[in-house]
DNA sequence: CAGATAATTTAACATTTATTATGATTTCCG
DNA sequence: CGGAAATCATAATAAATGTTAAATTATCTG
């Protein structure tokens, strides 16, 4: 782990993703407050269940999980990934203690939000305390997706669905749709993400590239049929309240 | 569907449960607000996904499902159940749009909150703001809680375990932990709730029974051995966030 | 209370997924 | 580049859960 002290010209400008459910106005309130830079290898822990946390993470670059100790199994259980333009444990702010571990899954870059700060912003902006409050709304969504995923969904469909939503996410965070995606994730990770197998997930990538869907290979996630892997996972992106069509004035 | 308009002195003693987070000053100043009740019978839907809500729900006795529309089964799937003393769909406030349905299980009571009058009061009150955030965080808490149920453990466990939180999220509704309570849910439901088939629910239960742990029968949830009970679930609470462990000034 | 309806139990069987193990491939690091 | 360590692929087998259907019990309604 390794800290940068950074000058805030870095975080003028601010960056697409989840956070762009801020205006440009909320945007200059916060940056002030993320002069602090974080760096992060694959694997570290950067906060553990339990802890006491009087600052929050917005994620800048890569990707972030959130782990509990798995059930039965050897392995972890994700409830959720991060990507960057999110904040990675915001609830922490008001909930100040946490239910689940924080972890690194690629070379991450985060800023810090410490939460006294942050406190004091918020008492004077309502309208911007409303917009964080949503922000951690739009990741109990998400949870709740992951709920109807892992509980109701085949092997398969899951699979896909969990594909589908790191594709339409990675757009969100770089406000592009690419037919081929950066993808740092091990099928362990998509296990752990899954609730399977790492052997069954490799089972199941195989089948939706015969299925002629995408191609997980080379830290690469190649799309070939978007419409055919939305249908086999039964996806549609309503519930990540994407900011663009969500904005209300 | 039926509709009573009352008189807020009904609501001027604050019901337990999760909205004892909130203070007792605090809760004057909502109170004011609760003065629509509403009833439901069993099975009614309440509100639908995609909804635009102008208002919210505090559940004042009964039960209330969560529910999506199942990914591949016939039935649907709950994403969160929500106990008298709780908000139902306060996430509606800042998110609007709802990406779930709202279905009653029980017959059910229901104070209504408009957003317009709830806005203003938040607008006044930075304190009381962050508590209904925290309220729909412990919400969220939850909904990562069932992540790992339903993906990580086994069914005996999952079943355990949510009966666990079931007798607990009572306790804290009620105010007092019980050996016998009332148990309105049928097997559907905790299949619904679980991820399971309500015969492989049947299956469980027995299970549970024969180990000595508890029994499900007659609308009822008879507790025999509560540690027992937790050990094959591996319950602990802390998720829940339960008011008086938490309340800090 | 009787009949109708809904909920539960059980069994036999099918399917999905986990487990274990081994070999192939890729990635990392010196 | 070369060897070690991860990661991935595949197969054989086992275990868990789903499916279907029928019998039983409980609950509701008149």
């Amino acid at each position: 782990m390794t800290t940068e002290q950074l000058n805030y010209n870095d975080m003028s400008v601010k960056p697409s993703g989840m956070v762009d459910h801020l205006s440009d106005a909320q945007w200059a309130k916060v940056a002030p407050l993320l002069t602090q830079h974080m760096h992060f290898a694959p694997g570290e822990v950067i906060s553990r269940r339990g802890d006491l946390l009087d600052h929050s993470l917005l994620l800048l670059d890569g990707l972030i999980a959130r782990s509990v100790p798995s059930g039965q199994r050897a392995r972890n259980t994700f409830v959720a990934l991060q990507f960057p333009g999110e904040f990675v444990d915001l609830h922490a702010f008001p909930l100040k203690r946490l239910d689940h571990d924080v972890v690194s899954l690629t070379d991450t870059r985060v800023a810090i939000v410490a939460h006294e700060p942050l406190r004091e912003l918020l008492n004077g902006d309502v309208e911007f305390a409303r917009k964080l409050w949503l922000m951690t709304l739009v990741d109990a969504s998400i949870h709740r997706h992951w709920v109807m995923r892992n509980s109701a969904m085949r092997a398969l469909a899951r699979v896909a669905n969990f594909l589908s939503e790191f594709d339409a996410r990675m757009s969100i965070a770089y406000g592009t749709e690419r037919q081929s995606l950066p993808f740092s994730l091990r099928q362990t990770d998509i296990a752990d993400a899954t609730g399977l197998t790492s052997v069954h997930v490799s089972r199941t990538l195989r089948e939706l590239r015969e299925h002629g869907c995408c191609t997980v290979a080379g830290g690469e996630l190649l799309i070939h049929d978007r419409k055919g892997l939305h249908k086999v996972g039964m996806f549609e992106a309503a519930y990540l309240y994407a900011p663009q069509s969500e904005m209300a004035p």
